[in-house]
DNA sequence: AAAGAGATGGTCT
DNA sequence: GACCATCTCTTTT
């Protein structure tokens, strides 16, 4: 479900490089849901999303930005969990690097800038995020959870905007 | 502080 | 050929 990421570390961890952030802000996307990739079944460009849970799926938004997403349903069943904002916690001299002259405030407070500032890409899609090793993953570093969630309408979307499956932690 | 518009390319009809 | 799960810069209050 998309409020149990909030709170966790999305790890960025190669290169000999770690960075880090901490989830604040999600959106859920499920396969009956009319603003969701997997609306119409799987396609090539899908496909992670129709795998096996704690995978990473990225996509290229208005042919420009990568926006990350977490699959969370079961294999076959096309649902994701979109992150869209993270607290920069390791490693921000790299993210300020790969967001030049942006005021901290605007490093990763966006689908599109997360992962810009994350260095994540479509090269990235598929990745298991669960390997405790592994270059990407997500991290429970516990004591983390919100201390209450606040939900409203999902972000860009034209269709069924009304479900208010965006949720954002606070603490 | 808010509002508007352009960038830019894959994906699906 | 239309439609985007966005961002940034420029223009206007």
């Amino acid at each position: 479900m998309a409020p149990d990421l909030l709170g966790k570390l999305l790890v960025v961890d190669r290169d000999g490089e770690v960075v880090s952030g901490r989830i604040i802000e999600t959106e859920a996307y499920t396969r009956d849901d009319p603003a969701s990739h997997s609306y119409n079944g799987p396609t090539a460009r899908n496909a992670v999303m129709f795998g096996p849970a704690g995978r990473l799926y990225v996509y290229l938004s208005y042919g420009i930005h990568c926006c990350a997403n977490v699959v969370t349903g079961a294999d076959g069943d096309g649902q994701a969990v979109l992150l869209r904002a993270v607290v920069p916690l390791e490693g921000l001299q790299a993210i300020r690097r790969r967001r030049p002259s942006r005021p901290d405030g605007d490093l990763t407070n966006g689908p599109g800038k997360l992962c810009a500032g994350m260095g994540l890409s479509l090269a990235d899609a598929g990745t298991d995020l669960t390997r405790p090793h592994g270059p990407i993953r997500i991290v429970d570093d516990g004591g983390a959870a919100p201390t209450h969630l606040v939900t409203g309408p999902r972000i860009g979307i034209t269709r069924a905007t009304e479900t208010p499956w965006r949720f954002r932690g606070r603490w």
